[in-house]
DNA sequence: AAAAATATTTGCCATTTGGCAAATAATGAA
DNA sequence: TTCATTATTTGCCAAATGGCAAATATTTTT
């Protein structure tokens, strides 16, 4: 069944963070919807409240906002095997203040709020598995935001780089620069020292 | 009683995130134990797995780390009315990498793995609140680190400045520095130009 | 109070990054 | 393919920050 296949990344994933039993599997897979997004195209918007979580099966999303200079910030990228949303608008049902934008093609399976709540209330380790992966999830991030501070500016193109080999001819300057906290002009300049 | 008092702010911080009848708060206030820390002291150590978890009912601590350089790198502060804990080393009990100390003198309000489990056992609620707590604790984190990528340090330290008023010329210049990703001597000059 | 130890400020200069505009390159539309 | 649009690079110079050591200031110890 194409189904398994395609499900399979992120059944693996879940199971990572707890047991699930076939039949288990089998309602989340049916739960599971499957979307395409084109390299630009938004899965979620400032604004409104997001109804959807991702999980990204192939892809790079990034996050982004607006800050109060009107500059375009990009306050990180999610790639491959992750799960994707604004959790704070999504948990608290208010607008989203960030777009969460596919920068690359993307496959994505996808969860509406009531299929999560239908999981939820179905599957009794759902709730401490979502937990644990949003725990994790965050955790990360800050791990990641954290060092950056401290390093130089080519020195965290270097660490994008080794994160994203690929990703970085691939995407606008301005996405990066504004990532790394740097102007294009430097990221540019950057890019040549190397 | 005495207790009532010293254990409120800790009971109105964990009613924000969901109910608890008189008997759960009685239980609650009977787990927690009252420390109290020096300024400059240490409530957990890098190497060491975390055996507790502090509420900040007065004071505030600091996070830090020494990178790959040996500088010593204040990852965050945490100020009272917040629990303070390297969560992932405490939830999969492996040797944290960061120490937690007392940058003033601290009044706390400590809870141990063993009372922490019987919560979880007793108060049916208790995971609930302690995901909603953590999950915002991090989102915070993250949404304070992500813009000062994009602020200059001058804007990074007011911003501290509004946030802590009486803190910075408590404590080392060094925690301040390394927590607004500059040299000391940068700061100092910071300082001087405002 | 004096001495010692520690922390902060300052001078001097190098390096990094920013700002802006023009030049060039790449992309998309006609 | 050519033109128009958009993105990136580059030159020029200014501003921000770093590095290091010496000078002060502050704190701690005797």
């Amino acid at each position: 069944m194409t189904t398994f296949v395609t499900m399979d990344k992120l059944i693996n994933y879940l199971l990572e963070f707890g047991q699930l039993n076939q039949q288990q599997i089998d309602l989340i897979q049916r739960k599971a919807q499957v979307l395409e997004l084109k390299k630009g195209e938004y899965f979620s918007e400032a604004g409104k409240i997001p109804k959807q979580v991702a999980f990204i099966k192939e892809g790079i999303f990034r996050v982004c906002y607006y800050n109060s200079k009107g500059d375009e910030i990009t306050k990180y990228f999610i790639d491959e095997n992750n799960f994707a949303v604004d959790i704070k608008s999504f948990n608290q049902k208010i607008p989203s203040s960030e777009y969460v934008q596919a920068v690359i093609d993307c496959s994505l399976l996808v969860f509406s709020t009531e299929s999560l709540n239908d999981l939820s209330a179905t599957i009794i380790q759902w709730d401490g598995i979502i937990n644990k992966i949003t725990e994790k999830a965050l955790i990360e991030k800050v791990n990641k935001l954290s060092p950056m501070l401290a390093e130089d500016a080519t020195t965290r193109y270097l660490k994008f780089l080794e994160k994203f080999p690929n990703l970085a001819n691939r995407i606008p300057l301005s996405y990066l620069a504004s990532y790394l906290g740097i102007t294009q002009s430097s990221l540019s300049r950057i890019r040549k020292s190397i």
